[in-house]
DNA sequence: AAAAATATTTAGATTTGTCTAAAAATATTT
DNA sequence: AAATATTTTTAGACAAATCTAAATATTTTT
C-alpha cells in the first residue's frame, strides 16, 4: 500500500483526532490539516476506496485495522526523527516537529528500524509521547493532566498537549522541561490557576491554560 | 526559492549531466529522469521563467548560476545523507543511493549543517564523490578514470561512474571498494580488459566496461 | 414540528506534473 | 540540395490535490 504525502497526513491526523472522540468529523480535519472541507470529503472517499477509513457520509470517519497500522507507522516515523535531531543533532526539543513532519514520510522501512536502533530503541520522544515499535505496539504511559494531579502529589512531566512555539516559549521562559519534577500546592478557584512547587527551583504560578497542556506522571 | 520534488530532481539531473557536455538535451534529461521528452519541454520551460535555466528552444540547456547553486545545495544535501547512512546506520554502500534520493529533498538549512557537522565535516560521500560545503565550494579530486591508468602506478580506488544496482553487484563479488589499492598489470588490446594486481589479494581482470565505471587517485 | 443554523457533500474550476500523438525544427544521408 | 531521419516542441488529455460556490443533510433552536 503506497500512500502519498498528502494521504499519509490526512491517516496521520485522524489517528490523533480519533483518540480523543472515537469518530472524527470532516470540519474537525479540515481545521486540523489546513484544508478545506470540500476538499477532506474528496481524501476520505479516496481513502475509503483504498479500505484504509471507516467512513459513513455525514457520520464521521474512523480508521480501520489498516489504517491504524498505517497511522502508526508514520507516528513511529514521526517521533524517531524527533528523537534523532535531539539527541544526535543538538536541536532543542521545541524546534523539530517541522522538521520530522517532513522526515515522517521517508518511505524506507529499512532506514526507520536501523534509526531506531542506532538510538538505542527509545521509548518516548522528546515531547514525552511514546514511540510504536517496528510492529506497531505503543505502550500508552500513565499520564495524568496537570490540572487533575492532586495537590502535595510528586509529580514529573512527561508530556505537552501542543507543539505550539508559544507554549513551548513559556515552558522554556518558565524553566520547565520533559522530567521536571513537581508538586501542586494550592489550586486557585477564581481563575483556576495553581502554585507549584517545583523541584531545585522555587514556587511558581501556572495558569488554567499552560496546565491543560502539561501531563505528568506520579512518581 | 521553493522548489518541488519534482523540479529540484531536474535541477540535480540537468548538473550532472552538463558536467560532461556542457549543455544538456532534451533527449538525454528524458532519460535520465525516466520521463517523455514531452515532459521536460514543460519543465524547461517553468524552470527557466523561474530563472534558474539557460535555454534556447532546439538548442539545449545548462543552469544559470542560481540554478547551480541550488543543484549543489541539494548534491550536499544527497552526499551527506549517504555518508550518514553508510557511516552511522552501517548500510551498505550499495544500498544508499535511493534512500537518499527522498532525503535530499528534506529543507531545513538546519538540519543539513547539524548533519554535516555530526558527520565530522566529511569531504567525501561513501562512493568516493565530494561533497560541497554549505558555500556550494565542492572541491575535485584529481582522480583518473582506471583505463587511463598508467600500468605499473599504485592507485586507490576512490569513486565509481554510476550507481547501479548491477555495478555495485560485481564489484561486492571481486570485493573492490573504495580505497582498494590496486595497480595495472596488463592491458589487452583485443577486448580493452585490464589485468589488475590488487593490494593483499591476487591479480584479476578486469572488463573494459568495469574499468570505465571506476576511478581511481594515484598514490 | 417548523424554522434557522450548521455541517457536509456535490459541481465545476485550477494547478502541477505527467502522458500520447501530431507538428515543426534540426541533423544526417543520399 | 533534396530527401530522410532524428530531435524537440506543441496540442490536447488525464490524474492528484486543492479551491469556491451551490446544494443537501443534519442538528439546534424556537
Ligand atoms: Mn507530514
Ligand atoms: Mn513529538
Ligand atoms: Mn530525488
Ligand atoms: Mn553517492
Amino acid at each position: 500500500m503506497h500512500l502519498s504525502i498528502s494521504e499519509e497526513n490526512y491517516i496521520k491526523a485522524i489517528f490523533h483526532l480519533q483518540e480523543a472522540d472515537g469518530t472524527v468529523s470532516t470540519n474537525q480535519l479540515a481545521a486540523n490539516i489546513h484544508t478545506k472541507p470540500a476538499s477532506v470529503t474528496d481524501m476520505l472517499k479516496k481513502l475509503t476506496a483504498k479500505r484504509l477509513l471507516l467512513y459513513k457520509p455525514y457520520q464521521g470517519v474512523r480508521l480501520s485495522s489498516e489504517g491504524r497500522k498505517l497511522a502508526l507507522e508514520i507516528v513511529r516515523k514521526h517521533r524517531l526523527w524527533e528523537s534523532f535531531l535531539v539527541d544526535k543533532l543538538q536541536f532543542g526539543w521545541d524546534e523539530v516537529h517541522e522538521v520530522a513532519e517532513e522526515l515522517e514520510h521517508i518511505s524506507s522501512k529499512k532506514l526507520v528500524d536501523k534509526l531506531d536502533q542506532f538510538l538505542g530503541n527509545p521509548k518516548f520522544d522528546p515531547h514525552g509521547d511514546p514511540i510504536p515499535d517496528s510492529n506497531g505496539v505503543m505502550h500508552a504511559i500513565r499520564q495524568v493532566n496537570l490540572l487533575d494531579l492532586k495537590p502535595h502529589t510528586k509529580a514529573e512531566v512527561c508530556s505537552v498537549g501542543s507543539q505550539s512555539p508559544e507554549l513551548l516559549e513559556l515552558l522554556k521562559h518558565k524553566q520547565i522541561l520533559i522530567g521536571t519534577r513537581l508538586e501542586v500546592q494550592h489550586k486557585f478557584e477564581f481563575d483556576h490557576s495553581l502554585e507549584i512547587q517545583v523541584e531545585g527551583k522555587g514556587k511558581i504560578n501556572i495558569s488554567q491554560q499552560l496546565a491543560q497542556a502539561l501531563f505528568v506522571k506520579i512518581i
